[in-house]
DNA sequence: ACGCTTCGACTAAGCGCTTCGATAATTTCG
DNA sequence: CGAAATTATCGAAGCGCTTAGTCGAAGCGT
């Protein structure tokens, strides 16, 4: 394999000047900067990057941290690290991927401290995050999909779970839904301070407030048993409901089950529109359910960008950045009953 | 940040003298070994990963190469990811996820050689596969998980498709079912060569054969929609079957709902089973789908270990492992009602 | 007490690159 | 036309580590 030396001596040019041609960090004039080139791909050389890791302090290789969630992972998940991963080659990063347990802060200093990556993406935040507070603390450039609580000085991207519990409430109001329930991931989950757990029902709620309506809100474990069981609880409780929120995947099929055992017909009779998923389970199911789709490309192109925007832009200011998920109507959600009956 | 010599100096020993202790290189007396590891911790030294890489020309870092497959990614392919980065980590390894096109050979040549990598992981292995050729030829360290038509040298792991095919072949017959159908994923993905596709579909053929069954096969693209007209074409030209085995995840609902709508149930009037395929999306069906699922964490970690035997180990030789899939039977599949009526 | 091996630790030469200070070559201008 | 101001290029000192090659000090038998 040539090294920079070989190049250099073949194009009568010493080491750095090469270097210089390489990385445009000083004025090379055109010509010989063509004959470095064109020395370099008669050699076929290609720098080493662990040397100019080491010799420059930027290794240009940065890690999603990414830890094993309760929920287990989905193709959300899948979705961010391959989006993730395509970026950053695009600009030129390598991307490593850690599994790291949330708790384990000491392998993630560790690991931060061994001078492989320039900077980390954070997945699965927490309000309240020990890593943040210790990639905070030791000064170590990262950027979160997700937020935590203290947002100062910080990059982020993460769904507009606000504004997406506003359009999915707007949208059934207009089909004249008005007695809306929303089924949530666990309480477990929810008692932890998942951020897409509690932004989504707050949102929710205050939407529902707005439209001057009450709003019918449950916990339920991910399992489609489960999304069985909470549905039936929810009509026990509110029987008037014609359309259910729905942001737990997993649970989807048994509520399919308990509405379709009620001998009602969706959309026909009962509403159904999933929040804060994928489109890729959506479909799966029949019907196919309408969603709100999580905007996973640009959520995982983010939270590379701005990381890098940190490592390799001169100017030191955050970006944080709310991305809506997209409505897609598919075969699971229509017109109310009780509006076309009036 | 601390370095070797900074802990050299302060155990009052030669900067080599902690390097041996670090790598166990040389024999190192347990009492200084022991001072030079109460010192690195003292100070909070952390080896720097770089450095050690370009001197040693071992960088401890391996790549998952990880093509966009035309079926689109799922849950499968983020448990290899997952699992591989996992085991990864516990072998002192760090994993780069390297998203590449097939075809972009050039872009593969240059990886390699810019000595970040030990050694690459291919995922998506095509029967004959460029990958693999120019790794081949340029002496690259790698493995497999799939594998491709020459395989002397190479070591691979993989989905064992003929048993797998053999298992529920035998499963279903024992539950007294004579004519079985099989749905391939689409053709082009069969005439690419995708040895998944190939292999089961001559795994089954092959089974059945034995049992001295005939076999019904059919393509069908990964679409619900797909599955739904492709089952209504089997049953057309063998109106006799009475199951089907489908290893075509998508098409899964869409071939539910083609057997609801003849007014059957599942499994009484018609068992549907899935193989190579994984327990997450079978769950998510209602009924449940019986399966016989990828061992994708099995995989996921071998894949990494062939690897790593091969950098680390003295010995030059490769392991070739297959894994069957694992019967799980939920709801979909019993005893075939002919066999009952007689 | 002598040479012999063994063990533990040291010195020094890189690994392939970046980068700073300095020199050589070129241009600019009074 | 020579001094000052610009370039373009060079030389060399690292970056933090691994790894021969060596050498002193024990440990051994005779």
């Amino acid at each position: 394999m040539p090294t920079m030396l070989d190049v250099a001596r073949r194009a009568n040019v010493s080491l750095s000047t090469v270097s210089y041609a390489l990385n445009g960090t000083r004025p090379i004039s055109e010509k010989t900067r063509q004959h470095i080139f064109a020395v370099m791909d008669e050699l076929g050389y290609r720098p080493n990057i662990l040397a100019r890791g080491l010799a420059s302090k930027r290794s240009k290789i940065i890690a999603l941290l990414f830890p094993t969630p309760e929920r287990g992972l989905g193709i959300t998940e899948l979705e961010f690290v391959t989006s993730a991963a395509d970026i950053a080659r695009d600009l030129g990063y390598n991307l490593i991927l850690w599994p790291s347990e949330l708790r384990d802060i000491g392998e993630l200093r560790k690991f931060t401290q061994q001078g492989l990556v320039d900077g980390v993406i954070l997945m699965e935040v927490r309000l309240n995050d020990e890593r943040v507070n210790l990639l905070r603390r030791i000064n170590f450039p990262f950027s979160m999909i997700g937020r935590c609580e203290d947002l100062t000085d910080i990059s982020f991207t993460d769904v507009d779970f606000e504004q997406t519990a506003y359009d999915i409430v707007n949208y059934l109001t207009k089909l004249g839904h008005t007695h809306i329930g929303f089924l949530n991931q666990s309480r477990s989950t929810y008692e932890q301070g998942y951020g897409p757990a509690v932004r989504t029902q707050a949102g929710f709620e205050k939407a529902m407030q707005i439209s001057g309506l009450r709003s019918v809100t449950q916990f339920c474990r991910t399992a489609p048993q489960a999304g069985y069981e909470t549905f039936n609880e929810m009509l026990e409780e509110c029987p008037d409901l014609t359309s259910l929120v729905v942001m737990n995947e997993r649970a989807m099929p048994g509520i399919i089950q308990a509405i379709l055992d009620r001998g009602w017909r969706i959309p026909d009779d009962f509403s159904l529109v999933g929040v804060v998923s994928s489109a890729h389970a959506a479909e799966m199911m029949r019907p196919p359910i309408t969603t709100m789709d999580v905007q996973t490309n640009e959520l995982g192109h983010l939270g590379v960008q701005l990381l890098i925007e940190q490592l390799d832009g001169q100017t030191k200011e955050n970006r944080q950045v709310l991305v809506p998920c997209k409505l897609t109507v598919r075969g699971s959600s229509g017109i109310c009953r009780h509006a076309i009956e009036k």
